[in-house]
DNA sequence: TAGGAAATCGAAAACGTTTTCGGTAAAATC
DNA sequence: GATTTTACCGAAAACGTTTTCGATTTCCTA
C-alpha cells in the first residue's frame, strides 16, 4: 500500500529513473514505445508524483495563501469562492487564514505563509492594520502579493478594489434625489481605506448639492465584529441626538440591518420617516422588510480578478520578467429597493 | 535576498550542517554554547526552514484538505471558521475546495488532495454523491478522513453530525404543540442523509401524535443551489394543492425564507394562517419578519470537533496506533421565534 | 593512570524528483 | 566505408532537511 515512486516503475521496466521521469513529461528524447510502456504502467500502478519532492526541486508549491478579516460574511465568502474556483482552474490550491481584524494575527499569518513558501499571497487587510512592514517584507522577498477590498494605498503592489468614493457618492446622491433633507452616515471603523473613501464620497455628495456637512451626523464605531449590534446602537443614539434626520447612508448592509431592526422596533417608518441605503448587497438585504436599497459590491468577481492578477505575477516572476503592478477597479451599481422613497421627478 | 539554508549557517560558524540542524531543534547532544551561537545567527539571518525539504523528509505537510459543497453559506462558512481556527492552533494549514454539490468535482478534488499529500481530509458530501469509492480509497490508503454534517452512513470512518432525526422531530412536535393540525414538509434533495433523517423525524412526530402521514404534503426539490427560489416555488405549489395546511417544517432556513417571502407576497399570514419552522438558524432568520423559528445547528462547533477528531487520527496514525473511529453527535435546540404561534397551554 | 562513561560533533544516507550533459547505437550522408 | 547526424538512454548532481551511527574529545572514577 506504499506510494509508488519513479524508482519502482524504473525497476519494473528495467530502465532508468531518468527515462521514466522524462517519459511521463513527454520529453522529446524518449522513444514513443518506452513512453507508452511507462505511461501505461504508471497508470495501472496509480502513480502519483510526490509533491514534496517536486516542490523541493522546482521551488514552487502551486499553492497560494489567502488572508481575510472574517470568513462568516457574505461578501468575503463570495470572494473566497471566486478565488478558489479560479485557482482550481489554473491548478492552484488555496490556503485560508482568518485575521479576525487583528493586526497581530495578520502579521503572524503572513509569516506562516512565507515559511510555508506559498507561491503568492492574497490579502484583505484587518481593520487594525496601520503598519505595513510585514507586507513590504513580502514584496521585498519578491513574493507576489495582491491586496483586495481592504487595501493600503501606500503599499506598492497590485490591488483589486471598487471605487468606494464614487459608490458612496452615488448612494448619498440617491438619498438626496429621493427627497432627503438631512442625511447621516454610519461609517464604522476609522482606519480602513474603505471607510475613509466612503465617508469622503458621502461628504462630497452633500457639498456638491449645497447641503451643509455636519460632523455630528457621522457615527463612528470601533466595535470589532459586532456590526449588527453596532447598527442598533447607532440607530438608538441617532434617535436621541437628531430627530430631524430623514436619511442615512450606512457603511455595510449588516450594520444597516441592525439599524433597521432598531427603527422597526421603535416604530420609526422606513422609508417614510427615515430612508436607508446600505453597502455591499448581502443576500439578506433582499429578503428583509423593507428590502434594503444598497450598493452592489461584486465579491465573486473581485476574488476572481484578484487571483488572476496574482497568477499573472507569479508567472512573470518565474520568467524573471519585471512585474508590473496593476490597480483594478471593479464596477458597482446602486440597487434600488424599498428602504428609500421613489425618485422625485 | 535568497533564502537562508542550514548550510549557510554552518559555513558561517564553521560547523557541520548536522550540528546546526540539531542545535535548532534542541537535541541533547549539542553543547549549550553552540546552541546559543546557532540560534542567534539563525535569528539575525532570519532563517526559515524550507518546508519543501522538511515535508520530503518527514513525509508530512502539516496541511489538511477541506471539501464542502458551498462556501457562500452561513452554516458552511461557520464550519470553515471553526476548522481553520482550530487547525491554526495546532500548527496546521487548511486547503479549501468547493464541490459545488457535484459528485464528479468532489471525486477530482479528493484526488487532488491525495496527490498533494495532505495529512488528512475533512469532507461534507455533495448532494449528488451516491457512490463512495473515492472515499474508501482514501481510507484504504490509511489517510485520516472525517466526514461532517453531510455524511455517508456506510463509510467506515469518523463522523461529526447532529441528530437530524431528533431535531426534526422536535421541530414538528413544536408545530403540533402550537396548534397546527395539518403539517407539510419541504425536504429538498432526496439523496443526502440529512434530508432523509429530517424527513423521518418529521414523519415519526406525526405518527406519534396520531396525525395521519400524507406523502403529498412532502415537497421534494432537486434544483441544486437554488434554495431560495425552491422555497418560493414550493410555497406556490402548496397554496395551489393544499389550502388546509397550517404548518410547515422546512429543511433549511434559506428555503424557509424563500417560502415566507412568497407567503408574504400572497398575503398569507405567518403564523396566523401558516406556521413555519426552519432548520440551521442562519443569522438572517433572526432579522427577517416575522423572525423564523428554527433549529440551531452549531456550525462553528462542528468544524472545531471535526478538526479535533482528524488531528487525533493523524497523531494515532503517525504512531502507527490503530485508529478508532468515532461518531460525534452535537446538540441542537429549537429556537422559538415569531413564525410559530405561542404554545397552547 | 588506565579505564570507561559522558559530552560533543560530523559523515553520510535518505526522502523522490528534475535536468544537464555526455554516451552509445542506429540511421543518414558523402 | 568513413563520417556526420539523429534518436535514445542513463549517470549524477542538485534541491534542503532529518537522523542514524560512529568518531573524537573530555571528564570522572577506581
Amino acid at each position: 500500500m506504499k506510494q509508488i515512486t519513479l524508482k519502482q516503475i524504473a525497476e519494473h521496466l528495467n530502465i532508468s529513473i531518468t527515462t521514466v521521469s522524462k517519459a511521463l513529461k513527454d520529453y522529446p528524447d524518449v522513444s514513443p514505445k518506452t513512453k507508452a510502456l511507462v505511461k501505461e504502467l504508471a497508470k495501472t500502478l496509480n502513480y502519483k508524483p510526490n509533491t514534496f519532492a517536486v516542490n523541493l526541486r522546482t521551488k514552487e508549491s502551486k499553492t497560494i495563501g489567502l488572508i481575510i478579516p472574517v470568513i462568516v460574511h457574505h461578501f468575503f465568502s463570495s470572494v473566497i469562492k471566486g478565488i478558489v474556483s479560479q485557482a482550481e482552474k489554473k491548478g492552484y490550491l488555496v490556503i485560508i487564514l482568518q485575521s479576525n481584524e487583528s493586526y497581530e494575527l495578520e502579521k503572524k499569518q503572513i509569516d506562516l505563509l512565507m515559511s510555508q513558501r506559498v507561491d503568492g499571497i492574497l490579502i484583505s487587510l484587518a481593520n487594525g492594520t496601520a503598519d505595513f512592514s510585514h507586507l513590504k517584507e513580502v514584496l521585498s522577498q519578491d513574493k507576489p502579493l495582491v491586496m483586495f477590498d481592504k487595501i493600503a494605498k501606500i503599499v506598492k503592489c497590485s490591488k483589486v478594489i471598487i471605487d468606494d468614493r464614487k459608490a458612496a457618492y452615488l448612494a448619498t446622491q440617491h438619498l438626496i434625489d429621493t427627497g432627503c433633507k438631512r442625511i447621516a452616515h454610519f461609517r464604522g471603523a476609522l482606519l480602513p481605506q474603505n471607510s475613509i473613501d466612503r465617508f469622503l464620497g458621502y461628504k462630497k455628495a452633500l457639498l456638491d448639492n449645497n447641503f451643509p456637512y455636519d460632523p455630528s451626523l457621522v457615527y463612528i464605531c470601533e466595535c470589532g465584529d459586532m456590526s449588527f449590534e453596532e447598527g442598533k446602537k447607532n440607530a438608538q443614539q441617532l434617535l436621541k441626538d437628531h430627530n430631524d434626520v430623514d436619511g442615512i447612508f450606512i457603511n455595510t448592509d449588516l450594520v444597516a440591518i441592525g439599524a433597521m431592526t432598531e427603527f422597526n422596533k421603535q416604530g420609526v417608518k422606513i422609508p417614510e420617516d427615515i430612508s436607508i441605503v446600505g453597502f455591499s448587497n448581502w443576500f439578506m438585504s433582499s429578503v428583509i422588510s423593507p428590502t434594503l436599497t444598497t450598493i452592489d459590491q461584486p465579491g465573486y468577481e473581485m476574488g476572481k480578478a484578484a487571483f488572476k492578477q496574482l497568477f499573472k505575477e507569479i508567472k512573470q516572476r518565474k520568467k524573471s520578467k519585471p512585474v508590473v503592478f496593476k490597480e483594478i477597479v471593479l464596477d458597482t451599481k446602486l440597487v434600488k429597493r424599498e428602504s428609500t422613497k421613489e425618485m422625485v421627478v
